[in-house]
DNA sequence: CCTAATCCCTCCAGTAACTAGAAGGTTAAG
DNA sequence: CTTAACCTTCTAGTTACTGGAGGGATTAGG
C-alpha cells in the first residue's frame, strides 16, 4: 500500500502520517525500490487510533504511551490493564462533556422557531 | 469578576482568555479603573462553549460562527437554525467517533488479563 | 501605615502539530 | 512516448496557544 491509499484508509493526510514517521510515533515504513513509502494493514490501525486520540484532544505525547504498551515486548499484562483503563476514564468524561456541548446546541435548535424572525431564545442564555 | 475567577469559571488558562479576546473571537470586556479585564456570566458561558468546542476539535473560525449569529441582531432565527443544526450533525458524528475509540480501548482492557504475563490478544490487532 | 503575597498588566519569544510549496524523480493510462 | 498523477526531500509558514520578563495594583497580616 502506497502513502495515498494508506492516508485514505487511516482518514489523515499525507503529510501528516510522514509527519508521524518522521517524529518516531509510528515506526519507519519500509520503502519499495524507488524509494516508496510501503504501508500494511496493522500501520493503518495504528495511525487510525492516533487519529481518534488527537481528535479528541490527547496530545502526541499522550498518543506514545498507549502505542508503546503494544509494541514493547516486556510489558506486562497488568501495566497495559492499568494505562489503557485510565485513558478509557479519560474518554468517558469527554463523552460526558461532548454530551452537554450537544444537548446545548440541540436546545438551541429546538427552541428557535426557524423563521424570518431575529429573536430567538438562546439569545437570553448566551448573548 | 476579574479575569481569574472567570479563567476558573470557564475552565481555562488565564492567557488563554486573554488571547480570545485579543483575536476578536469572544468581545474585548471592559476594564475597571486600574486597566483590570471584568467579566459576567454571559461571557464565561460563551468561553465554556468555545472551551467544549476546541476541545472537540472545532478551529477558532467554526467557533466564530455560532457565537457571531448569537450576536448579530439581524440574523434569522432560520438561519440560526440551519447553522446550529448543521453543527448538531457535526458533534453527533465525533460522538460515533469518539464511541468507537472508548470501544477499542474498552476491547483493550477486557481481553487483557492483568497478570504479569507479556501477552496481551490486543498485540495481534494493533502490533 | 508598611510589607509581603498575590493578583493584574503588556510585550515578546517559544512550542506543538501540522501544512503549504518548491524542485524533482517514478509509475500507469492512453 | 507523453502526460497526469503519483512519490520524494527540504524549507518555511500557520494556528493556537504558552512561558517569562518587567512592572503596576490589591489584599491580608503585623
Amino acid at each position: 500500500m502506497n502513502i495515498s491509499a494508506a492516508s485514505k484508509a487511516a482518514g489523515l493526510p499525507v503529510k501528516t502520517v510522514r509527519y508521524y514517521a518522521d517524529i518516531g510515533l509510528v515506526q519507519a515504513p519500509s520503502r519499495s525500490d524507488a524509494g516508496y513509502r510501503t504501508y500494511d494493514d496493522a500501520s493503518v490501525r495504528k495511525l487510525v487510533f492516533i487519529r481518534r486520540s488527537r481528535e479528541f484532544g490527547f496530545t502526541i505525547e499522550e498518543c506514545r504511551e498507549p502505542l508503546g504498551l503494544y509494541q514493547d515486548q516486556d510489558r506486562t499484562s497488568a501495566e497495559v490493564k492499568r494505562i489503557a483503563s485510565k485513558r478509557l476514564e479519560e474518554i468517558e468524561e469527554k463523552q460526558r462533556e461532548l454530551q452537554s456541548l450537544h444537548d446545548e446546541l440541540a436546545h438551541l435548535v429546538t427552541t428557535c422557531r426557524g423563521d424570518h424572525m431575529p429573536d430567538c431564545p438562546i439569545i437570553d442564555y448566551l448573548g
